[in-house]
This record gives C-alpha cells, sequence and structure tokens, in this order.
RNA sequence: GGCCCCGUGGUGUAGCUGGUCUAACACGCAGCCCUGUCAAGGCUGAGAUCGGCGGUUCGAAUCCGCUCGGGGUCGCCA
C-alpha cells in the first residue's frame, strides 16, 4: 500500500464524509460481532470508529486478527453513521471510516496495564512501562497542554520584547542553596562541572551585557529529596529585566501567566494579582504561600488575652508568645474525633496542643471554658467574630509556631469542611520576604533567597545591626496555596553586594573566588534589574488538576530519584571511571 | 534519617475480629458463537499460595517481628 498524507483520527468530523482517509494508530478497542468488526484506532489526537465489512473480504478476514495496541494502517472512506448509530459521547462519533484495507504494521504484546481506561495503575509500572502510559489520554493531554502553555509563555514574551537566550548547562559549582550534581570533566582531571541550579548568575551577567529583557525555558538540577510537586531535575521559566522595580517584574508576569490562562485553558484571570505582604501571609494564613480559594483568615487573639488566668496560654504569653485562632462556620458539628485529629494536625507544626470552644446560641461550651473571664470570652467573640453554631480553635506558642500550625489546621480544616472550591484558581503575590532566616542546625544567618537580592531601601542602615528585620526586595507567586515562582530585584551595586556578602561572613576573597567574575561584570556598568523564575512543570500541574508534576513531565525520576524505564541512575564501567581520575570507595555499611 | 499509608492472578479491587479461602469480583487474556456496536454481548477456559523472610498457632492472605518495593510528608529544597 503506498503511503498518503495521513490524517489524524480525532480530527474527523461530519464534514469529512466522503472523503479516503489513511489512518495511521493504535487499536485502542475492538468490537468483533463476527460479520462486522469495529475497531477504535486510535492516535495522539484522538480515536475514530473504523468498521470492517465481510463484503472487503481482505480487510475483514485481517482485522480479526487486530488485538489491542496493534499497529495499523487503515484505508478507507469517511461515512456518516447510520442514524440511530452515532455516538455523542465522542467528538468524532458522527462518523465512521469505512476500511477498505487494512494493513497491520506491528502486534503488540498484552500491556501490562490498560491503555484504553482512566484507571489508577501503580504508578512504578507506569513509569518502567512509560511509552504505554504516555499512550493514555489523560497523559497526551497533559503533555499538549504543556506544550500550549509553553508556547503561550514563547508568544507573548516575545511580543513583550524578550530574548530567548540559551545559557550552559555544564557550569561552575557554587556551593550554596541545594546540592549540586557534578559532572568529571576528563580534559581537566580531577576538576568538575555542576548543573545549574538555575540560571541566576548568567542571566544577571546578559543584564549587564545589555540584554535587558532576557528569558529561557530553563532546565534546573537540584541534589535534593523529591516530592510530588518537586524533581531533582526541574523547568523553569527564567526571566530577567533591566531599569525594572518589582511592580515591572510583577506586571509582566502576571499578565504572562493571565495570557496562559486565557488563550490555553480559556479561563480569564483578573489582573493585578493579590498581594500580601510576607508579614502578613504569616499573620492572617499562617504560611508563606497562602491558598486564597478559601478564606478561613486567622485571627490574633492576643491582644484579647493579655492578661488570661489560663495557665498554658499565660505560660506562652510570659516567653513572648502569641495566640492565633480561627473561626470554623459551622464548626459545631465538628465532634470530638475531629478535633483529636485537628489536634494532632497542630502537635506536627510543634504546638503543644490545639484549645476550642463551641459557640453555642448563649454560651461558650469548651473544657477550658472556666478558665476565662466573661470579657475575655466577649474578645473572643468579638476578634473572631463567632456566631452559634461556630467553633473557635487557638494555638498558644512562640509567634512564628503559633502561625505555622494554625496555617496547617487552616488547612486542613478546608480540606475536611469541604470548604475548597474544584477549578479555581487564586493567584497571589507574596512581598517582602525577609533578607535572611537564621538557619536551626547551624544558627547561621542566610539568606532566604539568594545573596544578590537587594535589600530594602529602607532597612540598610539594619543589615549590620539588626539583619533579621532587614526586608528584600524579593516576591513570590503563589497559586492555590503552591509556590510558583520566586524573584527578586537584585543588587547591582558592587560596593552593596560586598557588603552582603561581608554580612554573611564571607571575607572579601572568599566573596572573589566564589563570585568574583560578577563583582567584576557589575564593575563596568551594571543595570539595576530584577527577574523571576516560574515552575513550568507546576503551573502546569494546577493547570492540568494533577496532584503530582510527574504527571505532566515525560519522563520523571521516582521519589528514589530513579528513571525506573532506563534504570538511571546506573553503575558505570572501571574504564570510564579511570578515564575521568576517580575512583569509588566501599560504602560505608550495607556493602553491596 | 524520622513519621504515615500501600503491596492479593496481567490490571484494579474484595477478603484481612485466623479455620469449607480448595482465595472472590470486574477488566484483560485464550477458544467458540454472534452484521450496528461503541465499557458490545453470550458461552467456555487458563491464570495468583496472597512482596520476601522469620515467628505465634493444631491451623496464617488474615496476628507479631524483620526486610524489600512504591507513595505521601517532615528534615532538606540559596
Amino acid at each position: 500500500m503506498s503511503l498518503t498524507p495521513r490524517v489524524r483520527a480525532g480530527t474527523l468530523r461530519a464534514t469529512d464524509a466522503g472523503r479516503a482517509v489513511d489512518l495511521f494508530g493504535w487499536v485502542h478497542r475492538r468490537r468483533d460481532h463476527g460479520g462486522l468488526i469495529f475497531i477504535d484506532l486510535r492516535d495522539r489526537s484522538g480515536l475514530v470508529q473504523v468498521q470492517f465489512h465481510p463484503d472487503r473480504a481482505e480487510a475483514f478476514t485481517q482485522a480479526g486478527d487486530l488485538r489491542l495496541e496493534f499497529v495499523a494502517h487503515v484505508r478507507g472512506t469517511v461515512r456518516r453513521r447510520p442514524p440511530g448509530a452515532e455516538n455523542p459521547t465522542l467528538p468524532t462519533g458522527e462518523i465512521e471510516v469505512e476500511a477498505e484495507a487494512l494493513e497491520i504494521l506491528n502486534r503488540s504484546r498484552t500491556p501490562p496495564f490498560p491503555v484504553n481506561e482512566r484507571t489508577e495503575v501503580d504508578e512504578s509500572l507506569r513509569l518502567r512501562y512509560r511509552y504505554l502510559d504516555l499512550r493514555r489520554m489523560e497523559m497526551t493531554r497533559n503533555l499538549e497542554l504543556r506544550h500550549r502553555m509553553v508556547k503561550a509563555i514563547r508568544d507573548f514574551l516575545d511580543r513583550e520584547g524578550f530574548l530567548e537566550i540559551e545559557t550552559p548547562v555544564l557550569i561552575r559549582s557554587t556551593p550554596e542553596g541545594a546540592r549540586d550534581y557534578l559532572v568529571p570533566s576528563r580534559v581537566n582531571l580531577g576538576r568538575f562541572y555542576a548543573l545549574p541550579q538555575s540560571p541566576q548568575l548568567y542571566k544577571q551577567i546578559l543584564m549587564v551585557a545589555g540584554y535587558d529583557r532576557y528569558f529561557q525555558i530553563a532546565r534546573c538540577y537540584r541534589d535534593e529529596d523529591l516530592r510530588a510537586d518537586r524533581q531533582n531535575e526541574f523547568t523553569q521559566l527564567d526571566l530577567e529585566m533591566s531599569f525594572v522595580t518589582e511592580d515591572d517584574v510583577l506586571d509582566v508576569t502576571e499578565r504572562c501567566f493571565a495570557h496562559v490562562w486565557q488563550t490555553v485553558l480559556g479561563r480569564p484571570v483578573a489582573v493585578p494579582f493579590r498581594r500580601v505582604t510576607h508579614a502578613d501571609a504569616l499573620l492572617r494564613y499562617g504560611v508563606d504561600k497562602p491558598d486564597l480559594r478559601y478564606g478561613l483568615e486567622l485571627v490574633d487573639l492576643t491582644p484579647h488575652l493579655q492578661s488570661t488566668g489560663f495557665q498554658v496560654f499565660r505560660q506562652a504569653l510570659a516567653q513572648g508568645g502569641a495566640i492565633r485562632g480561627l473561626r470554623v462556620p459551622a464548626g459545631s458539628a465538628l465532634g470530638r474525633k475531629e478535633i483529636d485529629g485537628l489536634t494532632e494536625v497542630a502537635k506536627t507544626a510543634k504546638a503543644k496542643g490545639l484549645a476550642f470552644w463551641y459557640r453555642e446560641a448563649l454560651e461558650w461550651r469548651s473544657p477550658i471554658t472556666k478558665f476565662f473571664t466573661a470579657e475575655e470570652l466577649s474578645g473572643l467573640e468579638g476578634a473572631t467574630g463567632a456566631r452559634p453554631g461556630d467553633l473557635v480553635l487557638a494555638v498558644a506558642a512562640e509567634p512564628r509556631v503559633a502561625a505555622g500550625a494554625m496555617g496547617a489546621i487552616r488547612k486542613a480544616v478546608a480540606e475536611r469542611q469541604g470548604l475548597i472550591p474544584p477549578n479555581a484558581f487564586e493567584f497571589a503575590w507574596i512581598t517582602e520576604f525577609p533578607m535572611y532566616a537564621r538557619n536551626e542546625e547551624t544558627g547561621q544567618i542566610e539568606p532566604e533567597h539568594h545573596p544578590f537580592t537587594a535589600p530594602h531601601p529602607a532597612d540598610l542602615d539594619l543589615i549590620e545591626t539588626d539583619p533579621l528585620r532587614v526586608r528584600a526586595r524579593s516576591y513570590d507567586l503563589v497559586l492555590n496555596g503552591i509556590e510558583l515562582a520566586s524573584g527578586s530585584i537584585r543588587i547591582h551595586d558592587p560596593g552593596l553586594q560586598q557588603r552582603i556578602f561581608a554580612q554573611l561572613g564571607w571575607t572579601k576573597e572568599e566573596a572573589a573566588r566564589r563570585f568574583g567574575f560578577l563583582l567584576e561584570a557589575f564593575e563596568y556598568g551594571a543595570p539595576p534589574h530584577g527577574g523571576i523564575a516560574p515552575g513550568i512543570d507546576r503551573a502546569v500541574m494546577l493547570a492540568a488538576g494533577e496532584e503530582t508534576i510527574r504527571d505532566v513531565i515525560a519522563f520523571p525520576k521516582n521519589q528514589q530519584a530513579q528513571e525506573p524505564m532506563t534504570g538511571a541512575p546506573a553503575t558505570v564501567d572501571a574504564a570510564q571511571l579511570r578515564e575521568l581520575g576517580l575512583e569509588l570507595r566501599p560504602r560505608p555499611e550495607r556493602g553491596a
């Protein structure tokens, strides 16, 4: 059979009736009636029903041999289906292809899991046979969605005057941040490249070079443990702009997302996005990446219970603690069991316990009501706005712990009470992150974002005196409680950059050794600049309504950072190691 | 590394307060019948000793311990 231009199965419509077509695809399903055979032929675009009639004896006989996932070439004619035989649930349901000839291009073993159904299949099996998994329509849909989103991003940024520039994947290791993946250099024995955790330094250098609007769909690598929304290898939209302030970066970013959501998902998204300062987010939502699809704002009860006689609260307050509360509308329906469950959530978040009061018609009911004065209880009512039938929850602890615990409680309550609207997309900016955070283990002060983030101009004087209070010119984009992007206005003044390095405890020599090239570049006319880096995998995951980014990545790693289909990472030949000047030490324990 | 969840024919599940479980159901697979189905239908059949090891018991898929594999999460992720 000679090959003619192929037609995609899922694209055929009633208007194609009478058309001679060549279809190439996989057997999605077969319905063999003995005297008549129907095959659903599937390709990337969808599927169409092919009918084999005994009148075409040769094709009909061959069709009897077809099995699921066989690869076939069908030549035939598109026909309207007989009245009453249409399938309204299928885009191609008005027509079918009457087969005139069939060519079985390849057979298939019985697949290890159903390709033609939506059933949940063990993920390790899916990854081992990823080529079959990717044939499933949900995965095809996800990868197509990803393509369209990335294309929409490129189109948008192109129109906005951005230039897409590639930066190296083999780069110099910089010890800060996440663990680097290292690549040994054969021609420079004993030396290593690192894979980029992000193109951060190169994009800043590009700004110095005058490429004032740069972007890249960049692969990034971080040797850290994997999660549902975290791979050791992932994709970022890396973006940097010169001569801008926060507002410019936020503006172009939110218009970019609005464009993608509109053109790809057909979902209008209002701009500008809501903005919440980091401090405010902790106070009102207990996290720095609040899910704004639901209310349930936290309330500061500290001022109302300042002199409470309740020992647990009293002690917490005496140690500089805070009391954060949450009104659960209609929470009186929650029983002891639910409260216990929430208490567990609070404890997992390091709180010692969870206080609760049921607001009844005339009074508060709780094991601890007796410890509070009428005045305090009315303060509680005023602060939370609790009405009869509601429940009030509270945690007293060091402010950070209280916020974190109540943030976890807020999320748990929303999930358990079904307060999260489906199909909602709530974007929000979190601004003014602190410049520094204390590393709990080492006690050292470390940059919250990265050491090139510009400090808030009003806080410059605090850098040396009270670094933890210095706000950064940084911002995160949050969508439905998931961090989508992170960025900042950068330092472009070599003097200030030195000062920040010094604050981190680096000597001039150390800073020069690590980032000398950047400091040097800044001495040749560095423009003010800033940028952001949205995670593509997460954006697609949320747009697709998936629970894990693995479902929007063609060949992801599992939680053990392995790729089950090819078996990476794998051992290598001794000869390869020798050539690289590497020698493996036996593992400390559990030999072999 | 800690905590939590899961592991039963090819797939998805049931069974799991120990005993006709000689492991059930659906899909898939094989054979036969069937000319308008679309999760096609009907009949017949093959296929798992219940992740592995050890223990408790007269008796273990069911209870206990260890272990392996997978997932979620905390730590980690400038």
